[in-house]
DNA sequence: TTAAGTGCAAAGGCTTTGCAGCATA
DNA sequence: TATGCTGCAAAGCCTTTGCACTTAA
């Protein structure tokens, strides 16, 4: 994985809007969507500005340092990269969402590369449903 | 499963552009966005609009007749609902996307259901890397 | 006949991009 | 100093929506 603080990529500057966003994410550790950063970058009083925020991300989706991850709805959401993987488990009802590993994935992975010879860079599993609270409210 | 056809849900007419969207998602069997869909149904010499692509796709899928799976970049694709759920494998290569089940996704469904509480109403598993052929390229 | 669907065009969101000025290395 | 980044505003896409007309039942 390159990064951008220990100059192993030359060309990448590292800004100040870049540690602002790196930092952020790092801090949260939950995915989040551009906009969400953007609005917590302005909070923190940063100067910025959403296509700033866009093309970091792009960056950092790029040199490893960002996973990206769809939940539906047509969002993209952002997280930086952990070792350990997880999926995401998204409710319907309060869209709260919640975060689960499981060994499956890697078995499936492994899987899919010497049966059908597929070389996997990412995977993603992702469910919908109800969690407990929201199951008996009236859905 | 309700469905327009057999008059079962009073209040959805079956009009010509519902009829030719829902025959031409059963016979390509394959996944296709709204875009997509809406090109093939005037290649068939259809009057239809885009928006009511849209709409048909959202009434489809709320009467259980189509899945909406996310595959990434942002788009949204839809395909006619099968018995047997299969999961997507998209190669980062050409674009092409591979279909596959696995048993293992209704074992975790039936885990998270009872370790978690969470009662889940749809699991989408994705994968994304290189097939054969693209890793044999330049990547 | 009447509730519901359709087409068109406009509007909404999110994301990308061109360009001139600014900052990092 | 030079390459690359940033902000702004405009443009691009995809999707949704308002409205008047049309259609299935």
């Amino acid at each position: 994985m390159r990064s951008i603080r220990n100059n192993e990529t030359p060309g990448h500057p590292l800004t100040s809007q870049r540690q602002l966003l790196l930092s952020l994410m790092r801090d949260t550790g939950e995915h989040m969507d551009a906009k969400e950063l953007y609005q917590r970058a302005l909070t923190n009083g940063a100067s910025i500005s959403l296509a700033t925020v866009y093309r970091c991300l792009h960056l950092f989706k790029e040199l490893g340092l960002v996973d990206e991850i769809w939940l539906g709805q047509t969002r993209c959401y952002y997280e930086i990269k952990k070792s350990a993987r997880h999926q995401h488990l998204v409710c319907r009802g309060c869209g709260k969402v919640i975060e689960f590993e499981s060994p499956l994935i890697s078995k499936l992975t492994h899987k899919l590369q010497h049966e059908k010879g597929f070389k996997v860079t990412k995977a993603e599993l992702h469910f919908e449903g109800y969690c407990q609270q929201c199951q008996h409210k009236d859905n």
